[in-house]
DNA sequence: AGATGTGTTGACTAGTCGGTCAAATTCCTT
DNA sequence: AAGGAATTTGACCGACTAGTCAACACATCT
């Protein structure tokens, strides 16, 4: 069935994700991608019919990381206010990470790219809107259980609350990306996402 | 002394900012500002260096307007939550009417900008902070004169606060952006600031 | 061994990028 | 009217852009 696939389409992806989350879409260019890579650029428009296409994969490929880990953070099987903690800390861990590796706070790759691309590439914004949903999903159902233990109060809009922690999450993260900065996170996020979800007394 | 000015670099900074904030500054082009703008590229580099330094003055100009309205919602003769009623109205506005000459929803230009070129150009990653600066201390005015008259907790940190409440925003803007839907904004941002300023009872 | 289809190569477009420059134009001052 | 400075012009530059393509390499199948 002939030859045999290489790790070059990951590695493509690997080596985007990193340019394009530390830099911007518009400022790598394919060459840029290819020679990191070590890759010819036939090979490149082998495995994608074009750049966009690639960011597109770059998303998928983050949000199945993203997946893997949330799935454990937010198991149901957990404290639901333990679930928020844990999403914090995986966070800022992943955050200093990237930061150490690219040299720079890279904050959340989906609104950096989403932020950019969000009036240029319709197929773009509407990804990163799924990816939205995925992620307030995880948080509805914190507070859902929250809720049913009585912790929050029982008229809370749970969409409206989730994805008010989602966007004062998203806002930090870009403030860090700007400043360059992870100290703020890590003093203020835990705290001010437990502020927001309104615990009883 | 030779021959008046005319407002040729006034065309090219608003030209731009309405470029940059609806697409991003890498999407656009030298060429697109001029042509636009209905000016050469020669006269361009007559008024600025680079395009860098476009961006820089676009956003200066920005900030000079965000100021002229911010001085009178935030002036210390009015009530703090008005200052915080009128700042959200504003916002909305501004939005709409972006919205509607840009055809889509723009979110913040800074954060847009700053987002996109944090670890690529530092002089305006430097300029962003400072603007972030100049907007934190509104809030943190106003939420030291609600300290005052016994609104807010007396030890509540102003300045985290502050930070905290301008993350807010500009998550929501962000958000607001990559989905081109200002209805969140306009049905939540109000109260999730209110929320988030933690009156007392 | 030879056919078959996947993976790789790198030279090649055609157009765009930010930026330059010498010459021409325009207006103010004297 | 003449000089001089600010402004405008548009052709031009080399580097870079996303994307193409025909030839080639190679593992696997018959």
């Amino acid at each position: 069935m002939g030859r045999a696939p290489n790790n070059t389409k990951q590695k493509l992806i690997e080596t985007a994700t990193e340019l394009i989350w530390r830099d911007s879409y518009n400022a790598v260019s394919v060459d840029d991608i290819c020679k990191k890579a070590g890759v010819q650029k036939g090979s490149f428009y082998h495995y994608f019919p074009s750049k966009a296409h690639l960011a597109l994969e770059t998303m998928d490929s983050c949000m199945r990381d993203t997946k893997e880990h949330y799935d454990d953070i937010f198991s149901p099987t957990r404290d639901p206010l333990e679930r928020f903690k844990l999403m914090v800390a995986y966070i800022i861990e992943q955050q200093k990470e990237i930061q150490k590796e690219l040299g720079h706070v890279c904050g959340c790759p989906f609104a950096t790219l989403g932020s950019e691309l969000a009036a240029q590439d319709d197929a773009i914004g509407i990804r990163i809107t799924e990816i939205c949903a995925k992620k307030t999903a995880y948080y509805q159902s914190a507070l859902r259980d929250l809720m049913a233990s009585g912790a929050i109060s029982a008229d809370t809009d749970l969409e409206v609350k989730s994805k008010e922690i989602f966007s004062f999450v998203v806002g930090q993260l870009l403030m860090a990306r700007i400043n360059n900065d992870l100290d703020f996170i890590e003093n203020n996020l835990e705290n001010a996402i437990f502020n927001l979800i309104g615990l009883k007394t």
